[in-house]
RNA sequence: GCGCCUGUAGCUCAAUUGGAUAGAGCACUGGCCUUCUAAGCCAGGGGUUAGAGGUUCGAGUCCUCUCAGGCGCGCCA
């Protein structure tokens, strides 16, 4: 519809131009609006106000100017000029009716579109450290990069979703030998353990199962270990009891250890994530990147480049010089490539693997890593148009008024799992997308809890289940309804209630462009409680189940076009559509 | 100290990305079930958009400054 009105205006614009009332103008530039409230029309634009500011006339004048070289057209009633300049459209009653046919026709296409063109599109997002169970932070991530991989799916991006799993470096290492420590307490050693090391009971649990699988094998005499956890700087206490559970039990059993952590918080994250209704199409290991020697491969190519130089034994990458607030280290004075030399590793091969668009959605806490990894991108002379970085801002978690720091390492969170289990999968998705990505997030569990019940989800799903309700309810009442003969004779659809769903119906398409391209879900969690409300106002003022047929079955038709919307828009958001409530 | 994000109704958040009279839900007040699901509908009160300047036909939105909150500034990941 939306498009009919653009052409038109094309047309008027194009004799002006002809005429040299205006100069040429860009008519992509050209923007249609639906409009807020029904007293403005159905569509606007503020094209008469831009053009009048060139050619320095009054829009008014100009808006008028348009209007009078506007061909003739089927679908319009009128066209005003209203405020300061503001040309707007009113369709005739009978034009809105036509979306119910585009809707009930399409096969559940109906708001899809082609503006992806089939681009090789990656989305990484959650990558959360598999140092233990996902929580409501990473929850919100998931919830979000779900939502915008389906929305570009929607508009004809070819996406695959990606997890980055960060199997290497010292937090795995703090993984490895917290599970050690409390093996060796589980055992019977008699030691403490340290308060820095992952405090979470689920670090017991793959322990227990540690010893059951191993037996005793691990064990080693408390005494040095007694000396170690002496030690008052609790990171260096970490470090030395790293090195020496590696040099004590060799590399093989420490390896053991490490993957038996590494794979059971793994498999619960992975698990977590499905029951989320979070699916990725792939899990790429950081890991994989070190044995394949990816990492050096791609890192030795910039030797001797003139951003590389050497310093105090390790190698520095002049980052500073590329928009970066410092230079950054890639390979450590011990030799070790440090996790950015790996990042940049891991998005060459995002590039090396075809993908057009690369989309990656962080914890806002990862603000200061933007720069760094762009400035690579430059070095490596990668299209840095390619690469969209999406921040999530956190959530934070209140015990009442208590803030709590949320930390996998202190133990301190809210898992992911928990808050499904409380308040239940469609009102967890559902409570995220509602809120702007970068708007941020408090946290308050009972507050989550308390609320569930005024989640809006409940009141969208409502209204889908009152429509499979007034279906099912057909044949009881000896009527029949046929769409297809329905939609060939409808009456007009032209009560104020029916005009007003079928422009909300008619918005969806572009409601979809929308969130779609500038990376926003809550538009359509907006809109459809937009829409469920506009339904629930119709079905409490007109009986739709009546004596006349025709009547009835537009009125069917209307409806029937409502339930398909609200499935697609609840499944683009991970959420269910029940057909009893 | 520097950088990024945020500040909108009592609370939680929107605002078509610079548009017209800033809107929803919760909470509060009143009304609507002998008619397709009352998890619903209708009506009402509630605002100096943190503050001060600026840009223009037009600013919650853009720029500058101030105030307040969050996050980040490792040879951690």
């Amino acid at each position: 519809m939306k498009k009919q009105i653009w052409a038109l205006l094309v047309q008027s614009l194009t004799a002006l131009q002809s005429k040299k009332i205006i100069p040429v103008y860009d008519t992509s530039c050209i923007k249609i609006e639906t409009s807020r409230g029904s007293e403005h029309g159905d569509f606007a634009s503020n094209i008469a106000m831009l053009l009048a500011r060139i050619v320095k006339s009054n829009p008014r004048d100009m808006a008028q100017n348009i209007i009078d070289h506007l061909p003739e057209s089927e679908i319009l009633e009128r066209v005003d000029i209203a405020g300061p300049g503001f040309i707007n459209f009113y369709l005739k009653p009978n034009v809105h009716q036509s979306i119910i046919h585009e809707i009930l026709t399409s096969d559940h296409q109906y708001g899809d579109s082609k503006i992806g063109a089939n681009t090789p599109t990656l989305i990484e997002f959650v990558s959360a450290n598999p140092t233990g169970p996902l929580h409501i932070g990473h929850g919100r991530g998931a919830a979000y990069g779900a939502a915008v991989a389906n929305l570009l799916k929607k508009t004809g991006f070819d996406v695959s979703c990606e997890y980055y799993i960060n199997d290497a470096g010292r937090q795995m290492d703090i993984l490895a030998v917290s599970v050690w420590l409390r093996y060796l307490q589980h055992c019977g050693v008699d030691i403490s353990f340290p308060d820095n090391a992952y405090q979470g009971d689920y670090i017991i649990d793959i322990a227990v199962k540690l010893h059951a699988d191993h037996a005793e094998k691990f064990i080693l005499s408390s005494d040095n270990i007694i000396v170690l956890l002496a030690e008052e700087d609790a990171e260096l206490r970490l470090d030395q009891l790293i090195r020496y559970c590696i040099d004590s039990l060799g590399e093989m059993n420490y390896r053991t250890i490490f993957d038996a952590g590494q794979h059971s918080i793994l498999i619960r994250i992975k698990e977590d994530l499905r029951d989320f209704g979070v699916e990725f199409d792939n899990w790429f290991s950081e890991r994989s990147l070190i044995n394949s020697d990816a990492i050096n491969k791609h890192i030795t190519k910039l030797f001797g480049h003139s951003l590389i130089y050497e310093k105090a034994g390790a190698q520095w990458f002049k980052s500073s010089k590329l928009g970066d607030e410092k230079d950054r280290v890639l390979i450590r004075e011990n030799g070790q490539a440090t996790y950015f030399a790996s990042d940049i590793a891991y998005h060459l091969s995002k590039v090396e693997r075809g993908y057009e668009k690369i989309i990656n959605i962080w914890g806002a806490d990862h603000h200061g890593y933007i720069a760094r990894v762009k400035a690579a991108m430059q070095a490596f002379e990668w299209p840095l148009e390619k690469l969209e970085i999406l921040l999530v801002q956190f959530a934070t978690l209140y015990r009442g008024k208590e803030k709590l720091q949320m930390s996998t390492r202190s133990g301190e969170f809210i898992s992911l799992k928990e808050l499904q289990d409380e308040v239940g999968k469609d009102a967890a998705r559902f409570f995220y997308i509602m809120r702007k990505s970068e708007q941020h997030l408090d946290f308050d569990l009972a507050l989550a809890k308390s609320q569930s019940n005024a989640n809006p989800v409940y009141y969208i799903q409502y209204a889908h289940a009152r429509i499979c309700s007034v279906f099912r309810q057909i044949p009881a009442k000896n009527f029949e309804y046929h769409q297809a003969e329905a939609l060939s004779n409808s009456a007009n659809l032209t009560e104020p209630h029916e005009i007003k769903l079928l422009a909300t119906l008619a918005r969806y398409p572009d409601v979809i462009e929308n969130a779609a391209i500038h990376y926003e879900p809550h538009q359509l969690a907006y809109y459809l409680k937009h829409l469920a409300h506009d339904f629930h106002t119709y079905y409490n003022a007109k009986q739709f189940l009546v004596e006349d047929k025709t009547i009835r079955n537009a009125r069917l038709t209307l409806i029937e076009a409502t339930q398909h919307v609200i499935q697609d828009g609840l499944r683009l958001l991970g959420v269910s559509s029940p057909e009893i409530m």
